[in-house]
DNA sequence: CTGAAAGCGCTTACAG
DNA sequence: CTGAAAGCGCTTACAG
């Protein structure tokens, strides 16, 4: 069976298409008695406006791309939950793609196949380069977030990653601890994200009159925990001993929990340890994690609004903000006693 | 500036529409220098495909929507992803809905304001009753998934609750356990998958010859590893002492683990532990959580099986499926030594 | 092997 | 306050 035209109730009503259409979006100058006629016209037949048509009208689809590496990364997914819930506050609905972290899928997203699908895109890319970035394009706005270097013609919305870094190794360096390691930089190269919490890091030992030792940096185990969890493992096996661990992300100092506890090492006693993105998890397990922590919503929020802001019309240089970032307190490096 | 129509790739390769069109779907009888000019006027214009116009005309969007309660909660997210994946092989892509645990948004969810954005729809619902179910429609085929009943119209693919948790009392009856007590049943109304998992635990204690004693079944907490923890903690202050603890899901695994811990109660030693779902976070918590694992990927295909049937015009009966699980393993509930 | 034309369901200047 | 008609970008019977 058909589905209900806008046409089938212009002639249900007796009315032209125009005034329907003028009954649907609340248009003021309609006489209250057409305007009726036309609702129980709607009512009675169980019209429902078809967005393609619309959409091919207004050349407006009302939808969003969310392109984000994995959504089984919980980082992510709470991501995609922020930004889903803006995008609904807005009127607008989510499409989802899954880049997978790889550089094929990225550029798929950017250069998508079929137009007209949406009116915007927010990426989180982790392998295209800024000069990547610049040449695919899929001919609608693009909000870029993360670390990535982003083309000076695209918005990007990020935390500072060097800044937060180098306040939790002052977090940890007030808490009295001189040997403060970094794991889950990716080997043999670093993830753009990694260089800047590598560089916060050594940035903050710098600001805290400590030597900066190469071989406290323990490579492997970005956004995995079992890795990390070798990685670390090995490395203590090794000799390393650490009084703190700045971990890259909470996965990988769920993982270090879990090579220091195997180790007959406490936390924080033995060993201080933070994580970063502040996954549910972080808050559950024991102990609880201090973990950097990106006010999301907001983030999203923004992300958004320059969005909107291009598909509106906007159509300058690429706007590149920082939003907030705050150090998560819990056990697993405690606040300083004084 | 406009974009491309397949009406300019037309008159600048000097053919009709319908030739391009053909070009496009790579319709066999092409004259092949014909074919080649079509192909070069895309790529000089830098033709793509506008998916409205298409869809409008075929009558098929190739996107599907998911609505699932909450992303930020790790089996949702996992799912998320595996039906991604799934709908992607397919040649679909996935329209994310959150209906947040609220009895209206999932009202909304079924009963789409506007047609023709999807083919078809999955949906978890934690709220609708089958009436609800098969009253509201979106028009468009459905497919449920989880504990709620499910009208006899639609599909419905789950897994086996019951037989899933009388597996868990099993195995913590064969370490020895005698007082296993179940944590996480929501109060006062516990949610379908909960009473399921109930009578799976009951039924088990029952198969082993074990008494079913009210008192082991502590409420609260499902799917929330803060209220979760607080809800055990009470219960151990208050002077339960069990030997075995079968949690509602992983969080509330996660929960647990936290109260046991800060009454100086072992895990698995003094309590055996078991989780559902397997997210990311039971494998690598220490100890890590024996847990029931959903075979998602399956569970994903299975869905999607059945959605497209359906989208192919099939119009039966709601077709119920079971797809299988599996005790993970781990250290908070060993296997039986023997 | 290719073309002209109608149709998918909507919106919106333009008239009246 | 309302209508007739063109247009958004595609596909597809129908002819040839």
């Amino acid at each position: 069976m058909r589905s209900v035209r806008l046409s089938d109730v212009a002639r249900h009503a007796g009315v032209s298409t125009k005034t329907v259409s003028n009954v649907v979006h609340g248009y003021q100058h309609v006489r209250p008695s057409t305007r009726e006629r036309v609702q129980r016209a709607i009512a009675e037949l169980g019209y429902r406006p078809d967005a393609r048509g619309r959409s091919l009208a207004t050349g407006r689809t009302h939808m969003l791309a969310l392109a984000v590496p994995d959504l089984r990364n919980p980082y992510f997914a709470e991501l995609a939950h922020s930004i889903a819930e803006a995008a609904i506050a807005r009127g607008y609905r989510l499409l989802l793609e899954e880049s997978m972290g790889t550089p094929e899928v990225e550029r798929a997203v950017l250069s998508a196949e079929e137009a007209g699908l949406v009116d915007g895109l927010i990426f989180q890319p982790v392998w295209l380069t800024s000069g990547e970035l610049a040449q695919h394009s899929r001919g609608v706005p693009v909000v870029l977030l993360g670390e990535n270097s982003a083309p000076l013609s695209m918005d990007h919305v990020r935390t500072d990653n060097v800044a937060a870094a180098a306040h939790v190794v002052e977090h940890l360096h007030a808490l009295g601890r001189r040997r403060i390691a970094f794991l889950g930089a990716e080997a043999p190269v670093p993830s753009q994200t990694s260089k800047l919490r590598l560089m916060g890091y050594q940035k903050g030992l710098e600001a805290c009159g400590l030597p900066v030792d190469p071989a406290l940096v323990v490579t492997g185990g970005a956004a995995d925990a079992a890795r990390a969890c070798a990685a670390l493992g090995a490395a203590l096996d090794a000799g390393l001993a650490p009084d703190a661990l700045l971990c890259r992300d909470d996965l990988a100092a769920l993982g270090a929990l879990r090579a220091l506890g195997e180790r007959g090492l406490r936390v924080p006693e033995d060993v201080a340890l933070t994580g970063w993105d502040d996954i549910e998890a972080a808050t559950h397990v024991r102990p609880s994690i201090t973990t950097v922590r990106a006010d999301a919503a907001h983030l999203a929020g923004r992300a958004l609004d320059l969005l909107f802001e291009r598909i509106e019309g906007y159509d300058g240089l690429g706007r590149h903000e920082f939003i907030g970032h705050s150090l998560q307190v819990r056990e697993s490096a405690p606040a300083a006693k004084r």
